[in-house]
DNA sequence: ATGCTCTACAACCCCATCGTTGTGCTAGGG
DNA sequence: CCCTAGCACAACGATGGGGTTGTAGAGCAT
């Protein structure tokens, strides 16, 4: 466990560098824009496709889909009278991974106690 | 970057997991405790050291940590007349590395554009 | 026992953000 | 040309969370 830290991360990390890094995970402390990025796992889709989609208001969902542009993390096209959006950093799905891991062995380390 | 997902990982994510995984990184989503797991990094450390290391309140300080403490990411002990806590879940740092990485390539993009 | 240090808890105020409602804009269809 | 569909923006009320203040409890020294 003794990991070699990258030597471009700076430490103690400056101020601003806090805030771009608190500012991304804040990003994606939203169910919604969680939910957003699951269903862009198969591909582009529209506001349309993915507001029936998630059930949610259409506004609520290009507002979420505006922060996520906003955040880089997904890519705007406009197709006829429609937008299209897209997985643009796909780092985000192994960010989701490792959050699952640590999420399930936390669940699975409650499990543990209970059952004990 | 076809990558192979995890086949425990359900798709779509039921609602329970999406709030898990939201509730996760929103825990990572504040610059204090950002700064306090960073600080941590060098080890464990009572609640004053780490109160005088980040210059913040005594209360703000006990807060926080009792947030990441919940959410499983330090471990607390008790010391004497103090509390120590240390990390407990180092992939937290895996976590911040990454997303290190996309705020780094983000920028340099933009400084792309910039001198463009 | 008294006082001091260190920490956690609770109540409060304040601000950010979520979801909704209402509206304006653009592209296609009739 | 008008109408509709699709989307984004602005304003609103409501909720959640951060930071502060005040305070209680635990451990050590005198």
């Amino acid at each position: 466990m003794e990991s070699i830290w990258n030597p471009a991360v700076p430490h103690p990390l400056p101020d601003p560098l806090v805030e771009l890094i608190a500012q991304r995970f804040r990003v994606l402390g939203e169910p919604m824009r969680i939910k957003l990025l699951d269903r862009l796992r198969d591909g582009e889709a529209t506001v349309g496709e993915l507001q029936t989609a998630l059930g949610a208001s259409q506004q609520n969902v290009s507002k979420h889909l505006g922060l996520l542009y906003s955040a880089g993390l997904v890519s705007r096209t406009k197709r006829g009278t429609s937008v299209v959006y897209a997985i643009d950093d796909p780092t985000v799905f192994d960010l989701c991974e490792q959050v699952c891991g640590g999420v399930r062995r936390r669940v699975s380390d409650l499990d543990a106690l209970l059952q004990s």
